[in-house]
DNA sequence: AAGACGTGGAT
DNA sequence: TATCCAAGTCT
């Protein structure tokens, strides 16, 4: 164990990204909007984002203070909008409950809205350095090839992969905290899903699923769909309704953006994208009620915009 | 507990 | 061109 601590961190300690919210001084609600922001999304598209927004938002307070919809506004095509919506929520409920300071224990953060045992346990460690089992997709495919000997991890994180990460974790607070960020950082760069870059790893001598070599995955993980899902057509919605700066009414979403008078620039883009979709109107009817229901959208003077 | 939920770069 | 998949959460 004491090998891999070393091999890890000490392979960390020279390759890591010098990432923005790794900076010492850049405080829990910097972590806290990474860690949001990161949830499915690769670092190369979060990184202007942030910036962005933590020179807009430099507390909690300041985006609490703002309607839910600028969240949304400027979480431009980061992707799953309801991120911003949550992330706003839970910047209001730490002015109310938390005196406007992030909470530094697990149980108080995974309390937020959008923040969930990852996020809690990641936002502890990293911005508070407690020790915590931070458990995310890389560090699950790190564990799974080198302790389980198994090309990926099983489908949905299970009990036994709590365990093993909680067994590996270095008892003392600041060696679990970089011990966290290195077996991240080595799934990110090296161990990663396709490819993995087996000779740039530290700890390929230990690794089981070299040693096994290199059994295939013994499932295949489902795709997400994508053409012709409601999914597709809520995106393109809030495409218009992002660049909006008054509400839209209905029927300019059923309609081809040229019959009603929209030249091919601004808000005519997105509508022409959203158009050339040509989805049935029951799949858009059902895709904007979704994101009324869900809080993206609402309704005002008889169209639709971004919540006020 | 399986499925919904965005986006775009890489292969 | 089609598929994969990235620091998950919520229901």
């Amino acid at each position: 164990m004491e090998f891999l601590h070393r091999r890890i961190t000490g392979w960390f300690a020279e390759t890591a990204r010098d990432l923005p919210w790794r900076d010492p001084d850049c405080g829990a609600w910097g972590v806290l909007v990474s860690e949001i922001m990161l949830q499915q999304t690769p670092v190369v598209r979060v990184l202007p984002v942030w910036e962005e927004w933590l020179k807009r938002w430099p507390s909690p307070a300041g985006l609490a203070g703002e309607p839910a919809g600028e969240a949304v506004r400027n979480w431009g095509r980061l992707g799953y909008p309801r991120r911003a919506l949550r992330l706003h929520a839970a910047a209001t409920a730490i002015v109310e409950n938390h005196n406007g300071r992030v909470p530094d224990t697990y149980t108080e953060l995974l309390a937020l809205p959008g923040v969930g045992s990852y996020t809690a346990a990641a936002v502890a460690a990293f911005a508070y350095g407690r020790r915590e089992t931070v458990v995310d997709t890389n560090i699950r495919r790190v564990h799974a090839r080198l302790v389980a000997g198994t090309a990926l991890p099983a489908p949905a994180l299970t009990a036994a992969e709590m365990r093993l990460a909680a067994s590996l974790l270095p008892d003392d607070d600041a060696a679990s905290v970089r011990w966290n960020a290195a077996v991240m950082e080595l799934g990110a760069l090296v161990c990663t899903a396709r490819a993995p870059k087996c000779a740039d790893c530290p700890v390929m001598d230990s690794c089981a699923w070299r040693a096994a070599g290199e059994p295939p995955p013994s499932y295949v993980p489902k795709g997400q769909a994508w053409h012709g899902t409601d999914r597709q057509v809520r995106g393109a919605v809030m495409a218009v309704l992002r660049l909006a700066d008054a509400p839209v009414p209905a029927e300019m979403f059923l309609q081809p953006p040229a019959d009603l008078g929209f030249a091919p620039e601004g808000i005519g883009v997105p509508l022409a994208a959203l158009h050339r979709l040509n989805s049935a109107p029951e799949q858009l009817e059902r895709a904007m009620s979704g994101l009324l229901a869900d809080g993206l959208a609402e309704i005002h003077d008889g169209g639709y915009r971004l919540p006020a």
